[in-house]
DNA sequence: GACAGCCATCCTACTGGTAGGTAGGTTGGC
DNA sequence: GCCAACCTACCTACCAGTAGGATGGCTGTC
């Protein structure tokens, strides 16, 4: 993968984090990369094109980064706030998620790009629901037996946590919230 | 209030709610008001009077309807049950909550707006956090004593949860996500 | 090794379209 | 007579995207 192209999808990945990607243009990348825009529109002749790799990029890295917290030791309940520190950790530079942001202007999306998007979502739930699987195995979690609907559930609420902590609270909001909901599901209150 | 003035907020409303306050303009809601461009800035000379006007609007009738659910009958999981009917009915027409999608853009608003949108948050979570301190009354929620924190914690999961659901799911896929969360709530399963 | 051709990269300069916003005029009810 | 409401006509700024030229490294050929 070329430099150049590798930088104008990070200056494009931190503007969509912090402002979406309808207003993310690319004069702000051109400032930002130090190139000429019609040399980003050489490596991604539309703006559609760029949002897309954008999204695959988000899928493969942080499908990794979230295999990596699954796969890894602890319990299910420690993996959870794993999970969520990946989230508080974009709320410090008041970012979000690309897949939150994107998905906020999905009515302004090409369907290709809700395609990547929806395949995205259920790749990463799909990760999440291991652990509630090893949760429901180990008897850390008290959750009903399907466990994707549970995953689908927590990504849900990292997405919106993120949002209203970065409008109001912070991310000690966010925290707390995260802990009020993982808590809910641990097997040791009862 | 005006006829045309209460037009405008209408359709702006449903704008903001399908693609965002950003990716809303001004000839937009002249083509579905049916008065010209000038007419809309007759009313609200700048975007973001609008957009504080539809906020403070949304702040007041949703108010009254989430109290409306709170004040009325029935036990804590059945208003938060009742609560989320709200934000599910807004996501059959492809909607979001219009503090969710305004939220997604904070970054682009002015900072008079950012106050207006904390403020709604902090008063809607007030509302909703009365339902948990009547289910810690009666004894139908389990939940920590901090009923703020676990109001808050809903209210982003409604968030969240109307985001994800229309990227990719549905209807169906918020109610079962809706009902993971209340139902681990809930102290009858304990 | 020298040279010719090629292509990716990046540039300047531009287009058409649309955004938010303004100036100033007309109309009609109080 | 006045003022709110609404209009036409316009402005500047910015957007995504294009045309076409300069550069420079890589490759095949002699």
């Amino acid at each position: 993968m070329n430099d150049t192209k590798t930088k104008i999808l990070d200056a494009a990945e931190e503007l969509v984090q912090q402002v979406g990607p309808n207003a993310m243009s690319y004069q702000q990348i051109s400032a930002a990369v130090g190139v000429r825009k019609a040399s980003i529109h050489h490596h991604f002749p539309k703006k559609e094109n760029l949002v897309e790799v954008l999204l695959s990029r988000c899928h493969v890295v942080y499908g990794d980064r979230y295999k990596a917290i699954v796969d890894g030791t602890g319990t299910a309940p420690d993996k959870l706030r794993k999970l969520a520190d990946v989230f508080a950790e974009g709320l410090r530079n008041e970012q979000l998620c690309l897949v939150g942001t994107i998905s906020a202007d999905l009515n302004t999306l090409q369907q290709s790009s809700r395609m990547i998007l929806k395949t995205t979502i259920q790749e990463t739930v799909g990760i999440f629901a291991v652990v509630f699987n090893q949760g429901l195995q180990e008897g850390s979690l008290a959750v009903a037996k399907c466990t994707e609907e549970n995953a689908y559930a927590f990504f849900s609420f990292l997405l919106g946590a993120q949002i209203s902590a970065r409008a109001c609270g912070g991310v000690q909001s966010f925290r707390s919230a995260t802990e009020v909901i993982i808590s809910s599901w641990e097997n040791s209150r009862c």
